[in-house]
DNA sequence: CTAACGATTGCAGAACTGTTCAAATGAACC
DNA sequence: GGTTCATTTGAACAGTTCTGCAATCGTTAG
Protein backbone atom coordinates (compact mmCIF):
# COMPACT_ATOMS: atom_id res chain seq x y z
CA UNK A 1 0.00 0.00 0.00
CA UNK A 2 1.37 3.26 -0.96
CA UNK A 3 1.18 6.84 0.32
CA UNK A 4 -2.57 8.16 0.47
CA UNK A 5 -1.33 12.23 0.49
CA UNK A 6 -2.88 12.19 -3.60
CA UNK A 7 -6.26 10.54 -2.38
CA UNK A 8 -6.70 13.06 0.28
CA UNK A 9 -6.28 16.09 -1.78
CA UNK A 10 -8.33 14.44 -4.66
CA UNK A 11 -11.13 13.75 -2.24
CA UNK A 12 -10.88 17.04 -0.74
CA UNK A 13 -10.97 18.40 -4.01
CA UNK A 14 -14.09 16.62 -4.44
CA UNK A 15 -16.19 17.05 -1.56
CA UNK A 16 -14.57 20.65 -0.95
CA UNK A 17 -17.78 21.78 -0.26
CA UNK A 18 -18.40 20.01 2.98
CA UNK A 19 -16.80 18.89 6.08
CA UNK A 20 -13.48 17.09 6.20
CA UNK A 21 -15.02 13.61 7.58
CA UNK A 22 -15.86 13.03 4.28
CA UNK A 23 -12.33 12.14 3.52
CA UNK A 24 -12.65 9.26 6.07
CA UNK A 25 -14.75 7.70 5.38
CA UNK A 26 -14.22 7.84 1.74
CA UNK A 27 -11.03 6.37 2.48
CA UNK A 28 -12.95 3.69 4.37
CA UNK A 29 -15.13 3.22 1.73
CA UNK A 30 -11.64 2.33 -0.92
CA UNK A 31 -10.28 -0.20 1.94
CA UNK A 32 -13.72 -1.76 1.82
CA UNK A 33 -13.32 -1.74 -2.00
CA UNK A 34 -10.20 -3.77 -1.97
CA UNK A 35 -11.57 -6.17 0.79
CA UNK A 36 -14.74 -6.86 -1.82
CA UNK A 37 -12.14 -7.56 -5.33
CA UNK A 38 -9.59 -9.73 -2.98
CA UNK A 39 -11.51 -13.07 -3.58
CA UNK A 40 -10.37 -16.45 -2.27
CA UNK A 41 -6.32 -16.51 -2.80
CA UNK A 42 -6.60 -19.46 -4.87
CA UNK A 43 -9.21 -18.57 -7.11
CA UNK A 44 -7.75 -15.70 -7.82
CA UNK A 45 -4.31 -17.40 -9.15
CA UNK A 46 -6.33 -20.15 -10.84
CA UNK A 47 -8.15 -16.84 -13.10
CA UNK A 48 -4.57 -15.04 -13.86
CA UNK A 49 -3.03 -18.96 -14.74
CA UNK A 50 -5.89 -19.61 -17.27
CA UNK A 51 -5.79 -15.74 -19.16
CA UNK A 52 -2.18 -15.64 -19.27
CA UNK A 53 -2.25 -19.70 -20.97
CA UNK A 54 -4.80 -18.28 -23.40
CA UNK A 55 -2.92 -14.97 -23.71
CA UNK A 56 -0.07 -17.13 -26.12
CA UNK A 57 -0.33 -17.42 -30.22
CA UNK A 58 0.13 -21.13 -29.77
CA UNK A 59 -2.21 -22.09 -26.79
CA UNK A 60 -4.80 -19.99 -27.91
CA UNK A 61 -4.97 -21.31 -31.38
CA UNK A 62 -4.69 -25.02 -30.03
CA UNK A 63 -7.84 -24.16 -27.55
CA UNK A 64 -9.73 -22.54 -30.37
CA UNK A 65 -8.95 -25.52 -32.88
CA UNK A 66 -10.57 -27.86 -30.39
CA UNK A 67 -13.40 -25.48 -29.67
CA UNK A 68 -14.20 -25.72 -33.02
CA UNK A 69 -13.52 -29.33 -33.61
CA UNK A 70 -16.40 -29.60 -31.14
CA UNK A 71 -15.21 -33.35 -30.07
CA UNK A 72 -11.47 -34.42 -28.91
CA UNK A 73 -7.96 -34.43 -31.23
CA UNK A 74 -5.45 -35.71 -30.35
CA UNK A 75 -1.50 -34.51 -30.74
CA UNK A 76 -0.60 -35.71 -33.92
CA UNK A 77 -3.83 -34.06 -35.63
CA UNK A 78 -3.03 -30.71 -33.49
CA UNK A 79 0.75 -30.83 -34.73
CA UNK A 80 0.52 -30.13 -38.31
CA UNK A 81 -2.12 -27.57 -37.85
CA UNK A 82 0.07 -25.00 -36.02
CA UNK A 83 3.90 -24.17 -36.49
CA UNK A 84 5.89 -25.01 -33.76
CA UNK A 85 7.47 -28.29 -33.05
CA UNK A 86 5.51 -31.54 -31.75
CA UNK A 87 7.47 -30.97 -28.52
CA UNK A 88 6.21 -27.06 -27.86
CA UNK A 89 2.46 -28.75 -28.85
CA UNK A 90 2.83 -31.17 -26.12
CA UNK A 91 4.46 -28.38 -23.46
CA UNK A 92 1.44 -25.95 -24.31
CA UNK A 93 -1.02 -28.97 -24.16
CA UNK A 94 -0.04 -29.47 -20.94
CA UNK A 95 -0.21 -26.15 -19.60
CA UNK A 96 -3.84 -25.36 -20.79
CA UNK A 97 -4.50 -29.14 -18.74
CA UNK A 98 -2.68 -27.78 -15.79
CA UNK A 99 -4.77 -24.71 -15.35
CA UNK A 100 -8.27 -26.33 -16.38
CA UNK A 101 -8.82 -25.40 -19.84
CA UNK A 102 -8.14 -28.56 -21.21
CA UNK A 103 -8.85 -32.53 -20.48
CA UNK A 104 -6.65 -35.39 -21.36
CA UNK A 105 -7.62 -38.95 -22.20
CA UNK A 106 -5.13 -41.53 -23.13
CA UNK A 107 -5.98 -44.09 -25.53
CA UNK A 108 -3.37 -46.59 -25.95
CA UNK A 109 -0.55 -45.03 -27.90
CA UNK A 110 -2.26 -41.91 -28.23
CA UNK A 111 -3.66 -38.54 -26.13
CA UNK A 112 -6.46 -36.82 -26.61
CA UNK A 113 -7.60 -33.35 -25.66
CA UNK A 114 -10.62 -31.17 -24.98
CA UNK A 115 -11.73 -27.97 -23.84
CA UNK A 116 -12.91 -27.77 -20.64
CA UNK A 117 -16.25 -25.51 -20.23
CA UNK A 118 -14.10 -22.52 -18.84
CA UNK A 119 -12.05 -22.68 -22.16
CA UNK A 120 -15.67 -22.75 -24.16
CA UNK A 121 -16.94 -19.92 -21.74
CA UNK A 122 -14.19 -17.92 -22.36
CA UNK A 123 -13.94 -18.25 -25.89
CA UNK A 124 -17.68 -17.54 -26.31
CA UNK A 125 -17.06 -14.05 -23.93
CA UNK A 126 -13.89 -12.99 -26.47
CA UNK A 127 -15.95 -13.53 -29.49
CA UNK A 128 -19.10 -12.00 -28.60
CA UNK A 129 -17.37 -8.95 -27.31
CA UNK A 130 -15.50 -8.67 -29.65
CA UNK A 131 -14.65 -4.93 -31.42
CA UNK A 132 -17.48 -3.27 -29.22
CA UNK A 133 -14.95 -1.55 -26.86
CA UNK A 134 -17.62 0.93 -25.33
CA UNK B 1 2.96 -27.18 -40.90
CA UNK B 2 4.87 -29.74 -39.81
CA UNK B 3 4.73 -33.46 -41.26
CA UNK B 4 1.95 -35.40 -41.58
CA UNK B 5 3.31 -39.00 -41.42
CA UNK B 6 2.43 -39.64 -37.89
CA UNK B 7 -1.10 -38.33 -38.70
CA UNK B 8 -1.47 -40.62 -41.45
CA UNK B 9 -0.76 -43.49 -38.77
CA UNK B 10 -3.90 -42.69 -36.71
CA UNK B 11 -6.08 -42.12 -39.38
CA UNK B 12 -5.04 -45.41 -40.83
CA UNK B 13 -5.30 -46.97 -36.93
CA UNK B 14 -8.82 -45.71 -36.32
CA UNK B 15 -10.17 -46.31 -40.05
CA UNK B 16 -8.52 -49.33 -40.76
CA UNK B 17 -11.80 -51.27 -41.34
CA UNK B 18 -12.37 -49.47 -44.50
CA UNK B 19 -10.14 -48.02 -47.25
CA UNK B 20 -7.33 -45.87 -47.39
CA UNK B 21 -9.43 -43.14 -49.39
CA UNK B 22 -10.91 -42.44 -45.83
CA UNK B 23 -7.05 -41.12 -45.03
CA UNK B 24 -7.71 -38.18 -47.36
CA UNK B 25 -10.72 -37.34 -46.35
CA UNK B 26 -9.99 -37.12 -42.93
CA UNK B 27 -6.96 -35.15 -43.51
CA UNK B 28 -9.42 -32.77 -45.54
CA UNK B 29 -11.72 -32.41 -43.04
CA UNK B 30 -8.77 -31.27 -40.58
CA UNK B 31 -7.50 -28.49 -42.94
CA UNK B 32 -11.06 -27.64 -42.96
CA UNK B 33 -11.25 -26.90 -39.16
CA UNK B 34 -7.79 -24.89 -39.43
CA UNK B 35 -9.42 -23.01 -41.62
CA UNK B 36 -12.95 -22.62 -39.22
CA UNK B 37 -10.99 -21.91 -36.21
CA UNK B 38 -9.06 -19.26 -37.76
CA UNK B 39 -10.87 -15.71 -37.36
CA UNK B 40 -10.06 -12.68 -39.00
CA UNK B 41 -5.97 -11.79 -37.80
CA UNK B 42 -6.81 -8.95 -36.26
CA UNK B 43 -9.80 -10.27 -33.60
CA UNK B 44 -7.39 -12.88 -32.88
CA UNK B 45 -4.56 -10.69 -31.53
CA UNK B 46 -7.10 -8.23 -29.87
CA UNK B 47 -8.20 -11.82 -28.22
CA UNK B 48 -4.73 -13.13 -26.98
CA UNK B 49 -3.39 -8.92 -26.54
CA UNK B 50 -6.39 -8.89 -23.58
CA UNK B 51 -5.97 -11.88 -22.59
CA UNK B 52 -2.38 -11.69 -21.74
CA UNK B 53 -3.34 -8.33 -20.30
CA UNK B 54 -5.17 -9.59 -17.83
CA UNK B 55 -3.19 -12.35 -17.40
CA UNK B 56 -0.94 -10.16 -14.87
CA UNK B 57 -1.30 -9.88 -11.19
CA UNK B 58 -0.96 -6.09 -10.89
CA UNK B 59 -3.64 -5.79 -14.17
CA UNK B 60 -5.92 -7.97 -12.97
CA UNK B 61 -6.49 -6.82 -9.85
CA UNK B 62 -6.79 -3.46 -10.64
CA UNK B 63 -9.57 -4.44 -13.46
CA UNK B 64 -11.05 -6.65 -10.54
CA UNK B 65 -10.80 -3.26 -8.39
CA UNK B 66 -12.29 -1.08 -10.82
CA UNK B 67 -14.89 -3.66 -11.61
CA UNK B 68 -16.34 -3.98 -8.04
CA UNK B 69 -16.13 -0.40 -7.30
CA UNK B 70 -18.91 -0.54 -10.40
CA UNK B 71 -17.44 3.06 -11.58
CA UNK B 72 -14.77 4.98 -12.35
CA UNK B 73 -11.57 5.57 -9.92
CA UNK B 74 -8.97 7.75 -10.88
CA UNK B 75 -5.13 6.97 -10.70
CA UNK B 76 -4.01 8.33 -7.19
CA UNK B 77 -7.51 5.93 -5.43
CA UNK B 78 -6.12 2.68 -7.47
CA UNK B 79 -2.48 3.43 -6.20
CA UNK B 80 -2.59 2.91 -2.41
CA UNK B 81 -4.92 -0.67 -3.18
CA UNK B 82 -2.09 -2.57 -4.78
CA UNK B 83 1.34 -3.01 -3.51
CA UNK B 84 3.57 -1.54 -6.66
CA UNK B 85 4.72 2.11 -7.41
CA UNK B 86 2.14 4.97 -8.59
CA UNK B 87 4.48 4.38 -12.70
CA UNK B 88 3.85 0.99 -12.33
CA UNK B 89 0.24 1.43 -11.52
CA UNK B 90 0.04 4.07 -14.95
CA UNK B 91 1.66 1.31 -16.85
CA UNK B 92 -0.58 -1.10 -16.13
CA UNK B 93 -3.74 1.18 -16.93
CA UNK B 94 -2.36 1.94 -20.47
CA UNK B 95 -1.83 -1.26 -21.05
CA UNK B 96 -5.17 -2.44 -20.41
CA UNK B 97 -6.63 0.64 -22.06
CA UNK B 98 -4.44 -0.11 -25.15
CA UNK B 99 -6.11 -3.35 -25.68
CA UNK B 100 -9.44 -2.27 -24.77
CA UNK B 101 -10.29 -3.09 -21.60
CA UNK B 102 -10.25 -0.04 -19.68
CA UNK B 103 -11.50 3.41 -20.84
CA UNK B 104 -10.25 6.78 -19.52
CA UNK B 105 -11.47 9.76 -18.70
CA UNK B 106 -9.59 13.07 -18.37
CA UNK B 107 -10.82 15.60 -15.85
CA UNK B 108 -8.39 18.38 -14.63
CA UNK B 109 -5.09 16.82 -13.49
CA UNK B 110 -6.75 13.87 -12.84
CA UNK B 111 -7.98 11.16 -14.70
CA UNK B 112 -10.48 8.36 -14.23
CA UNK B 113 -10.87 4.66 -15.32
CA UNK B 114 -13.39 2.24 -15.68
CA UNK B 115 -14.03 -0.88 -17.05
CA UNK B 116 -15.11 -1.55 -20.36
CA UNK B 117 -17.90 -4.30 -21.10
CA UNK B 118 -15.58 -6.22 -22.04
CA UNK B 119 -13.13 -6.66 -19.06
CA UNK B 120 -16.46 -7.18 -16.86
CA UNK B 121 -17.77 -9.99 -19.63
CA UNK B 122 -14.49 -11.78 -18.89
CA UNK B 123 -14.57 -11.03 -15.14
CA UNK B 124 -18.25 -12.81 -15.09
CA UNK B 125 -17.24 -15.67 -17.50
CA UNK B 126 -14.46 -16.35 -14.88
CA UNK B 127 -16.37 -16.16 -11.76
CA UNK B 128 -18.95 -18.41 -13.17
CA UNK B 129 -16.76 -21.16 -14.16
CA UNK B 130 -14.98 -21.41 -11.30
CA UNK B 131 -13.49 -25.02 -9.78
CA UNK B 132 -16.24 -26.63 -12.33
CA UNK B 133 -13.03 -27.75 -14.29
CA UNK B 134 -15.79 -30.50 -16.16
C1' DC C 1 5.20 33.25 -16.03
C1' DT C 2 6.25 30.14 -12.44
C1' DA C 3 5.36 26.64 -9.21
C1' DA C 4 3.00 22.58 -7.77
C1' DC C 5 1.09 18.49 -8.81
C1' DG C 6 -1.15 14.22 -11.12
C1' DA C 7 -0.01 11.23 -14.41
C1' DT C 8 2.72 9.28 -18.15
C1' DT C 9 6.91 7.82 -20.62
C1' DG C 10 11.72 6.05 -21.61
C1' DC C 11 15.08 3.35 -19.88
C1' DA C 12 17.65 -0.42 -17.77
C1' DG C 13 17.99 -4.37 -15.03
C1' DA C 14 15.73 -8.50 -13.15
C1' DA C 15 12.44 -12.02 -13.78
C1' DC C 16 9.75 -14.76 -16.68
C1' DT C 17 8.17 -17.23 -21.16
C1' DG C 18 8.19 -19.89 -25.32
C1' DT C 19 10.73 -22.59 -28.14
C1' DT C 20 13.75 -26.28 -29.54
C1' DC C 21 16.87 -30.17 -28.90
C1' DA C 22 17.89 -34.37 -26.68
C1' DA C 23 16.64 -37.80 -23.67
C1' DA C 24 13.05 -40.37 -21.16
C1' DT C 25 8.28 -42.53 -20.57
C1' DG C 26 5.02 -45.77 -21.45
C1' DA C 27 2.16 -48.50 -24.60
C1' DA C 28 1.68 -51.89 -28.40
C1' DC C 29 3.48 -55.39 -31.21
C1' DC C 30 6.88 -58.82 -32.77
C1' DG D 1 12.70 -59.72 -23.91
C1' DG D 2 13.48 -55.85 -27.49
C1' DT D 3 11.75 -52.50 -30.93
C1' DT D 4 8.93 -48.98 -32.52
C1' DC D 5 6.29 -45.22 -31.92
C1' DA D 6 3.41 -41.15 -29.68
C1' DT D 7 4.04 -38.20 -26.35
C1' DT D 8 6.18 -36.07 -22.44
C1' DT D 9 9.90 -34.01 -19.80
C1' DG D 10 14.18 -31.36 -18.66
C1' DA D 11 17.57 -28.08 -19.85
C1' DA D 12 19.17 -24.13 -22.15
C1' DC D 13 18.83 -20.24 -24.91
C1' DA D 14 16.60 -16.05 -26.99
C1' DG D 15 13.18 -12.96 -26.57
C1' DT D 16 9.81 -10.62 -24.00
C1' DT D 17 7.71 -8.52 -19.86
C1' DC D 18 7.37 -6.13 -15.33
C1' DT D 19 9.01 -2.90 -12.25
C1' DG D 20 11.11 1.33 -10.29
C1' DC D 21 13.73 5.44 -11.13
C1' DA D 22 14.19 9.74 -13.25
C1' DA D 23 12.71 12.91 -16.48
C1' DT D 24 8.75 14.85 -18.88
C1' DC D 25 4.06 16.29 -20.14
C1' DG D 26 -0.22 18.87 -19.30
C1' DT D 27 -3.14 21.17 -16.20
C1' DT D 28 -4.31 24.21 -12.45
C1' DA D 29 -3.51 27.96 -9.34
C1' DG D 30 -0.99 31.72 -7.63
Amino acid sequence: MATTARLERLIADEVSECCAANVDDRLASLRGLAADARVDEAAETDDIDALSALGSDTRYRLVRLLSVADGELCVCELAPLVDVSESAVSHALSALTDVGLLARRKDGKWRYYDTTERADALLNTLESTRGADE
